[in-house]
Parts: C-alpha cells; structure tokens; sequence
DNA sequence: GGTTGCTCTATCCAAAAGGATAGACCAATA
DNA sequence: TATTGGTCTATCCTTTTGGATAGAGCAACC
C-alpha cells in the first residue's frame, strides 16, 4: 500500500504518515507540499495506490488541482480532505470522480478504515458530511434561485438586474424572498447561511 | 512527560498524538476538542505538563481562549499552534504568556524538539515567524479580523460597533480595510471570498 | 369561474453601506 | 528624533439596500 499525501501543513502530513505506518504494517506513506509537489511525485512514482489532496493548499484553486491530478492520473484513486468543506465542493468532488471525502473532523482509526474501503474499490463518504441538495429547509423559486447565484458571488441588485434583464426593483423582490426563507435579515447573513445549509451550488 | 492536544479537527488530534506517543516514549497525549473540554480536562489532570491549544477552534475567539487558560492555570507551560501565522497573534500570545508558537509548516521531528525545548523551560519562536507577514494572500490587523469575524455572521455595521464598543464610522473604516485586502466590492463579496478561502472557521 | 402562486413592475421612504478627506493618538521603529 | 502603521473619530456625500404597498399578467389547479 503506497499513499501520498498532499498538504501544505508539514506537522499534519509528518504526524499522518507517521500513524497509518504504525497502524497499517507495510504501508509507505509519501508527503507532497503542494499540488505541483503531488504531480512530480506521482510522476515518478507510479505504484501510488491512492492520492489524499488536502482542499485548502497551493495549487488546488478550488477543485482545479484534482481536476488536473484526474486529468493526468485517470486511474488513480483520490482523496479530498479538508477541515470545513461546503457540500458544493464535496459533490464537486466526487463528480470529478475522487473516491472519497475525508472530514478533518474523523478520528484516526476512522481515517485508517476509511482508506482500506477506498482501496478496496469503494467510494468513502462520511455519515455527517451534507451532500444533499436543497431537500431539506427552504425551496426557492426559479427565479430566487438565480438571484442567489449571484447573491453568492457578492453583485450588487443593478447589476443582478442587468443580468437577468429585470428592473432593479424585481431584483430586491427576489432577495427579499432569499431573506425570508432564508430566515436572514440581509443579504449577506443570507449568502452565510446558504453556504452553511450547503445551497451554495 | 503529559500533554494535552486541544484541536477541534480530531484526525490531527489523533495523529499527533499517535506520532508523539511513538517518537517520545513514555509520553502521555490527552485530546480535546474546545477550548471548554481542554479546561475540564486540566482540572480533572493536574500533572499536564504542556498544552498545546489550536489557535482556530472553537471557544478560543482570537486569543482569549489562551487567556482564559492562563487565568485559570497560570503556572501550566501553554503553546499555540496554528496553521497561518500572522505576527500579531504569535506577539500576542507570548504577552499573554504563552512559551511556544507552534506553525503548523513544522514538520514532526521539528515539534518534538521543539516541546522538549519549551518542557525544559525556554521558549519556542520558530525562525520564519517574523519573516512569514504577507506569505499567503491577506493578512489582516487584529482589529480587522475581529469585524471580519462579525462580518461572517451578517451583522450590520451598527452591530459590530455595540458589539466591539467602536463607532459606526471606524468599523466601517476597517470594513473596507477588509475589502480591499479581499480584493472584494462590498462586504458580501469579502466574505464569500473569505469562505472560498477558508479563513472562516 | 375563481383561487393560488409566481412573475414583473411602480412609487414611495428610511436605513445601511460605501467612499473621500482630514485630524488625532500611540507604539514601534529607523 | 522623525516616521510609519494601526487605531479611532469626524464630516461630508452618493449609492445601495431594505421595506411597504399596490397593481397586473399568467399558468396551474380545484
């Protein structure tokens, strides 16, 4: 079993390899700083069993760094781990085909469990990541949902207006409905809670 | 040798611990995951000799976790350890009479010196801590960070001034401090691109 | 037919946010 | 000593946002 871990955090990628090798006998565990360091390694190295990208790290720009690892690696298995994660990115994740989705948030035997399910051809998903659509809480009109679109890329209501070609005054309409479901008192605290319910698309 | 790890993300918990337990033998690693469980833990243990308290976890609020820790503890040997480390906060800590800052670029070897170090009573300033200002994207000023935090949860600017007993023209002031470092055109703007890059937590 | 829900628009108004400029204090530093 | 950076405040001003109220078109449904 051969792993290489992506993170930019010397001390968490030193202290993980140094647990899975104690835990799983025979394992070797190879660190890589930066998504560019991943692919060098890679490259080189081409009995990697499985690749664990950490999501907040040089390189990564979001889901670009594992877009690009699957590009050049199409059969390699990859891991996302990251400490707090939008369920946008998790599902992104997974439809750019990583294998699984690990929470910083697990414990280390879990973590172990969680990679012999993953090499074992599995998808691993923990119990309480969200990657569920908009089911629970609020359901948004067609039109609210694209204003929160670019509610969520911060635009001003003119400039949601132009967009969408609907007078101004339309546009606060709909944010004042975004409000409300949303149970926020403006537009921002909106934008927060629809990252933390995981709307956020 | 007893230390208490307090970090919410609990795969770092266990393989730090692990990783130390293995390096150090005889050493004792206690987990817990706020600021809260790492102070009932300190009561319940007397004999901890170093704690090590993440600097982004919940109950620590900037430093005043730290100081809460000192308040109660004033004779325990605290470190903090962080992942971004902005000058202010490592000089804040050592007022507040923390004896080590622990980045968490170190790697594994370089964290068991450094808490033999700081366990035989020096401290521990890692070298690049002065250099390290503007490594990565912005760094904000203490004042900056405190309404960024405000920011996060949506509050108005009438807010944040009650809440940190400032006038509304000076959070302003420091709102648009944020902005500009975020590269943002309004504060909406600033915190989705303080979740896209995970500086909220 | 009538009702309901989504849509769009309009006209008000008040509050909040954003921007510019300027003065002042203090601590650290060159 | 002079300077710089962070802090706080003030006075202007414009733009944006939020909120209320009202009217109208349209499709789905009972």
């Amino acid at each position: 079993m051969r792993l290489l871990i992506a993170d930019d955090h010397g001390l968490v990628r030193d202290a993980l390899s140094s647990h899975i090798e104690r835990q799983a006998p025979g394992a070797v565990v190879v660190g890589a700083a930066s998504v560019d360091e991943a692919v060098v390694a890679l490259r080189q190295d081409k009995a990697i069993d499985l690749l664990i990208l950490d999501l907040r790290m040089p390189g990564m720009n979001g889901l670009d760094g594992l877009q690009r690892v699957r590009t050049e690696f199409p059969l390699l298995k990859v891991a996302l781990m990251s400490g707090l994660a939008r369920p946008d990115e998790i599902r992104g994740a997974f439809t750019r085909g990583a294998v699984g989705f690990l929470p910083k948030t697990l414990s280390a035997t879990e973590l172990l469990s969680a990679i012999q399910t993953m090499l074992a051809g599995e998808r691993f998903i923990p119990a309480d990541v969200n990657t569920a659509d908009t089911a629970d809480g609020a359901s948004f009109t067609r039109r609210e949902r694209e204003v929160l679109d670019y509610l969520l890329q911060g635009r001003s209501n003119k400039e949601i207006a132009r967009s969408l070609e609907l007078e101004e005054v339309t546009v606060k309409l709909h944010v004042r409905g975004i409000c409300r479901k949303l149970g926020a008192k403006n537009r921002t605290q909106a934008v927060m809670r629809a990252v933390e319910m995981g709307i956020a698309s």
